[in-house]
DNA sequence: TTTGCAAAAAATATCTACATTTTTATATAA
DNA sequence: TTATATAAAAATGTAGATATTTTTTGCAAA
């Protein structure tokens, strides 16, 4: 079963990582003829791609003005923070009440895998190594609510949270304490999922997942990126 | 400020409206000269119609074998119908946190309006009348949690589960019963909101927005689409 | 000179028509 | 029947035509 691709496909995947990685930036104008070269395309699948990424709100189209990247701001960085907040700590206590034996077990390997992060030369690796355990993490403990629509609403949130969180990553993952604070949040994380707990998991979670948002606001202050 | 429109935008539109209103079924074939006679439209700004579509799961795309209206199912009823209502619980628990004065004022509003859908003459202006206005009660529930991208989940989820509404809403305003057991339901809901008993609200959102299941699923068994 | 406006030119977005590639259906032979 | 070859249908992609927007230029008035 190997998934073929056409180039509507890929232009999408190479586009979206392009944007969330800041090759991009916020409110850039996506020009036809610089978009055709790049991913060496015609015009018709790079349309599709972008109209997919119009869907996805991660580029914003204007009828016969093209297309652009979506801005930043820091409004929106808090309306996006809370809804995932919020959603993420509901499906974290759907997944206490339902969750069985071998979430647990999955939960609790991640997070050991999560916290053997550190024998690593290259800084850029280990920034890529540490955000792919996370994530692994965090999806963890939100498999366990069974229900692939709310899975699939997270991923949403996630994919446009994506380019606020790079800021934060790199700001975490370079500061011992910062890294270590995050430590400790996970271990009593852990610890009251297994109490299950459904109330204070639904507050930890929440406020876990707001903890970024005062160093998302200053980088985004100082590389003026605050629309 | 006329917002203006291109062929892609209206075909998607349409399209939408289409699949939704069941002039397309789940899992017809939507063959590339079928769309372009129907909506006038050539295969470009079609696929980038569709492309949006398959983003909003309302669609499926195969590369090199095309579009497909995305299939329905009891399974997929329950995953949709859960996910929404713990969704719209959430949302309506934090309006009731945060509403003000003219949220209250606004929910009232509305209930009265749909209250009054009775002296129409044609049953189906009568059920568009109902719905839009049952819809915009809701509507006015939910607007007062104060977060943009929570009404645009909610939207999402609204149009995934636009096909399955469509069979229960048949049912439930063309019977008098069906009709007063929502009528008493919106009743305490209001009660409800206006005690600003949080948690009640939400296990009263959940259930109400649960309701509907087993009488989607009954239609759908009868109607052989319970794949 | 500088500013404002209008017309022309350039750049860009959008759409269609057609060419190419891939899948599906049909026919034929083992 | 089953497998293989052939034909038809369909999807995908490119090039170029058309329409719209943006920029530049030219000119007149302050």
């Amino acid at each position: 079963m190997n998934e073929k691709t056409n180039l509507a496909d890929s232009a999408y995947l190479q586009l979206k990582r392009d944007i969330t990685s800041g090759a991009f930036k916020p409110d850039d104008k996506l020009l036809m003829s610089h978009l055709r070269d790049r991913y060496e395309i015609g015009t018709g699948p790079m349309r599709e791609a972008l109209s997919r990424l119009v869907a996805e709100h991660l580029v914003t189209a204007a009828s016969q003005r093209g297309f652009r990247v979506a801005a930043m701001s820091t409004e929106e960085l808090h309306d996006i923070y809370f809804a995932r907040a919020s959603l993420e700590a509901m499906i974290a206590e759907l997944a206490v009440q339902k969750g069985d034996d071998s979430w647990e077990a999955s939960v609790i390997a991640s997070a050991h895998t999560l916290s053997r992060v550190e024998e690593v030369e290259n800084a850029e690796q280990m920034l890529s190594l540490w955000d792919s355990r996370h994530k692994a993490f965090h999806n963890a403990i939100a498999s366990g609510c069974g229900s692939n629509k709310l899975m699939e609403l997270r991923t949403t949130m996630l994919d446009q949270a994506e380019r606020y969180r790079q800021l934060w990553l790199r700001h975490t993952v370079f500061s011992p304490e910062a890294l270590a604070d995050k430590r400790n949040e996970h271990k009593m994380l852990i610890e009251t999922l297994l109490s299950r707990d459904t109330k204070k998991v639904r507050t930890l979670v929440f406020e876990h997942m707001m903890n970024p948002i005062p160093i998302i606001e200053d980088i985004l202050q100082e590389q003026g990126l605050a629309g």
